[in-house]
DNA sequence: CCATTTCATAACCAGATAGTTTCATAACTG
DNA sequence: CAGTTATGAAACTATCTGGTTATGAAATGG
């Protein structure tokens, strides 16, 4: 919940390598070379990356002969999403005021006209 | 649900300046010098600031006079709520391990002795 | 119409980021 | 022990970021 925490979570999830880093993790653990084969990168670029990961806590290394594979940690996200959800509200708001507009426009659709199919639905 | 979106929703997101700027104007609309007043810095630099969050979506613009009201966009925050939900199953899963591992303790402690006070609990 | 308010823009700077190539280290493998 | 694999680290570069000060423009209000 500490600020400093919510910067470097939403730092790091501002990058799409990075996403898809975590993404591939939420399959299960996985070492450097394999994250970093999909991409057209070099492998330092990848380790920077996963540095920066590290660092938000969202991903953690463990060790097994020269390999070091890497495991999702999702704690940081759930405490990004807990952030959000405080704006939920807010959105739903906004879709309710979108409903009340689409309401009122079939309201009016509605009065000024006689009997007349109802394409335009939705 | 575009890369690029959720990169400069995240990237907006990653700074604490930013992240108050939306909890002030999910209280409603709010002008730049309202906005600014509160920090320690710069007009400009609040100006640089909400251009950020205007690219990114997360604000909108009308005009008054010679104010520039900022309104609070939540769409983007939406998004990226939705982005972090596919990973709550894991972070649940975190939380059943958890709950495997303490309720394990607990069966072990259970058995390894007659049958004293639960302290330890939870 | 002149002064004030509100805001944006420009130019600049320091430090961070994202990538590169090159080299070093550590542990397996034969 | 020699070679290979997996990874980290260093040095360099270009670009982005977040801040500054100084200036300019648009609209209001007397």
């Amino acid at each position: 919940m500490a600020a400093d925490q919510l910067d470097a979570t939403f730092a790091a999830l501002a990058d799409p390598t990075r996403r898809a880093i975590l993404a591939r993790l939420a399959a299960g653990e996985a070492t450097v070379t394999e994250l970093a084969a999909p991409f057209e990168m070099s492998q330092p670029a990848i380790s920077k990356h996963l540095r920066v990961l590290e660092r938000a806590g969202l991903v953690t290394r463990t060790r097994d002969a020269q390999r070091r594979p890497c495991r999702l940690e999702a704690r940081p996200l759930q405490e990004a999403t807990a952030w959000l959800e405080n704006y939920r509200t807010y959105w739903e708001e906004s879709y309710q005021r979108l409903d009340g507009l689409l309401d009122e426009l079939r309201a009016v659709e509605e009065q000024s006209r006689g009997a007349e199919s109802d394409e335009g639905e939705r």
